[in-house]
DNA sequence: CGCCGTTTCGTACGCCGTACGTGGTACGCT
DNA sequence: AGCGTACCACGTACGGCGTACGAAACGGCG
């Protein structure tokens, strides 16, 4: 009947576990890991609170598919190209979307059950670096190094206050500044004033690193 | 009187800022943060929650308070050598210090309200660059890519379930080659075994990719 | 219609951070 | 000696959290 079919529709839109991780990412992205609750996480999807645990075990199963959904929107390095341009755009990728997920940084690495995208990222990766020549051993230390700066970057892009910059000297000024005096700390005052007088542009700071370390690997790499 | 030494003895020690501080970081660093709460705080001081906020106005300032803890136990770069060994060694320091107190990587960078600890070590680092021959935008750059890659091994390691080679071999064969299949993953599969096979220590990675980083910057700086 | 697997939800428990008010103690002043 | 004041510690209570447990609603089948 039709009021039945009404009925069925005002009481919601089925749940499903995909609803509810999405629901979750954006919350996450929206007003921080911390204050993502499965209260309120049910209240946005117009659910109630246990309804959520048939969809998700825990919300610690629920962190770790919110990681692996993470993983999966960063592009894999591409096959069709020189190995330097293919790490170098999946960095690329992977740095904006923790910068669109700032939450996951802190986790990506430190959950014990990677997901399927986690894998599947890893393993397109190392392709790269082996069918580029170099050895297990030299490829672990690639990796590393590619990750650390990749994750170290990212989780202190966070906590900048600004994005262009104009904020950033603003931001200078009227804050950082005043705390840090010519003559108690010359070298940090010094800086300041001239990164903001020289208009001090953030952006291109992930790719001047991620270029210099690519370099230093290409170094690393058995001569053909 | 005696008896008054006595009671006033009894009743236990004073509660202080430092106290709660130590208290605070060594629950941290061997039950984790999440772990952490007021009260329990409270308990392991014998004392009621509520006295510990005379001394701490609220969690987060206990957390600020925390973080400049560990920025205070981080050596500074010393003056009397080459900046490469300077630098080297304050990243090496770091590293230590933030694998004793895991709990802090997260929260380095990304509070709000730096400590003292915090802004004199900046301040050295920045010193120790700058008089390398660094101009300051080649100085900001070398900082982000050193504490990039500094915090985000750190953050890495953290997620590491072992120490030794030995550990680190039983682990593989046990959890991650099952999870791996030669046909589905073949490069994660052969790395994993080569490595075990070949004994991989990780012990002396960080270093590996510190003085990669360090050798590239060289190249940047002015020459005389 | 009754049955049953799937999906949703209400209640309750033991945690959490902390606002607020109270009470004890140490010490300088008269 | 007596008292005011600043300092310090704490008990209670509120609203939130994750989730164990069991009941209820629903959909499709016979």
């Amino acid at each position: 009947m039709a009021g039945e079919a009404k009925k069925r529709a005002e009481s919601r839109v089925q749940l499903s576990r995909q609803r509810v991780l999405a629901a979750a990412v954006s919350m996450a992205d929206n007003h921080g890991l911390e204050t993502l609750s499965m209260r309120g996480l049910a209240r946005e999807l117009g659910a109630g609170a246990m309804s959520l645990y048939y969809h998700v075990a825990s919300k610690d199963d629920l962190l770790d598919a919110m990681i692996d959904v993470v993983f999966g929107e960063i592009d894999l390095p591409p096959t069709d190209c020189d190995w330097k341009a293919a790490i170098r755009q999946r960095a690329l990728s992977a740095r904006h979307v923790l910068a669109r997920h700032p939450w996951a940084i802190g986790l990506m690495e430190s959950r014990a059950n990677p997901g399927p995208a986690n894998v599947r990222h890893h393993e397109a990766v190392l392709a790269t670096l082996r069918q580029a020549g170099f050895s297990v051993v030299m490829a672990t230390h690639a990796y590393w190094i590619l990750d650390s700066y990749l994750y170290g970057f990212a989780l202190q892009e966070t906590s900048l206050p600004f994005a262009t910059p104009e904020e950033l000297a603003e931001m200078t000024s009227d804050v950082y500044l005043p705390q840090i005096p010519a003559d108690e700390y010359p070298y940090l005052n010094e800086a300041a004033t001239d990164l903001i007088e020289a208009g001090y542009d953030h952006t291109s700071e992930f790719a001047f690193g991620l270029d210099l370390i690519l370099d230093a690997l290409e170094g690393l790499r058995p001569s053909v």
